[in-house]
DNA sequence: TACATTATTGTACTTAGTACAAATTATAAT
DNA sequence: ATTATAATTTGTACTAAGTACAATAATGTA
């Protein structure tokens, strides 16, 4: 617990980014919870440990990770801005019954587009939708 | 374009959703511009025909034609929701320099996911971001 | 045409996110 | 360690997207 906290510690001194209590306990909540949350979820529960935490910091604080590619944003649905802290390429599949969000490999190389050529392609995003097998 | 508008109308009866002259008019403007428009795009754009309109309607409309599939809801940012005539399956490019949204093709059959056995998949999407030939 | 049903409109409301200035905390220099 | 400087956090006010709802208008049907 202790040694995880050195590491995210470095993690953001490695980007520049300099230290705050807030923004290591954002870093380790994405750490830890891996359910991509929402900027609410994660005010809400880290308010519990950090009493004074307002969600303007948790706002700051997301953008400068997003910013140093630290974080990734999961954009789903257009009224729920969610967050990442896996940066690796991979797929998102949306239960559309219980709102769980789901993790697949995907091999986005494979994804050449001949229409976009002349493009210059730097982020690549694939979502499903549907059922899960727990809703099935 | 008379012939245009009958085409609309027959659309909207086979899908069994009631025939009103501002759910003709969003259908045709979508048909007509092509450029994955906001809500406000097309609102502002049928209040200069339709001095009357309520935003509320083009909301209730495109949720409606959403509902039928006659029109697909496409979520690249999450601060702008974009709607979308064109339901066949393909993919969405968004140029980060003129916020242009390109359609480009892709097979979605080909996306099979193994990590995905037990699911039901309803919907698939890939968007890609980066800077368009114009921009470059 | 008359009636019942459905859609439109306008207003009030909710919620996600931003702007900004004051207060606090962290960093660097002495 | 103390101080000065810079960066961050906080709280409030604000903006903008979207929804709820009731009154009004339009539409479909007998
Ligand atoms: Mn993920
Ligand atoms: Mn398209
Ligand atoms: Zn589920
Ligand atoms: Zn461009």
């Amino acid at each position: 617990m202790q040694l995880l906290f050195e590491d995210l510690k470095e993690k953001l001194k490695k980007k520049n980014i300099n230290l705050s209590y807030q923004r290591l306990k954002v870093l380790e909540y994405l750490t830890q919870v891996r359910t991509h949350p929402t900027v609410d979820q994660i005010f809400t529960d880290l308010q519990k440990d950090i009493s004074t935490l307002s969600k303007t910091t948790v706002y700051n604080t997301l953008r400068v990770l997003v910013q140093a590619g630290l974080v990734r944003v999961i954009t789903i649905e257009d009224n729920e801005t969610r967050y990442d802290i896996d940066v690796r390429d991979h797929g998102h599949f949306k239960c559309e019954s219980c709102g769980k969000i789901y993790d697949f490999n995907i091999d986005m190389n494979s994804l050449i587009v001949k229409d976009l050529n002349n493009f210059k392609i730097d982020d690549k995003n694939v979502y499903f939708k549907g059922i899960c097998p727990q809703c099935l």
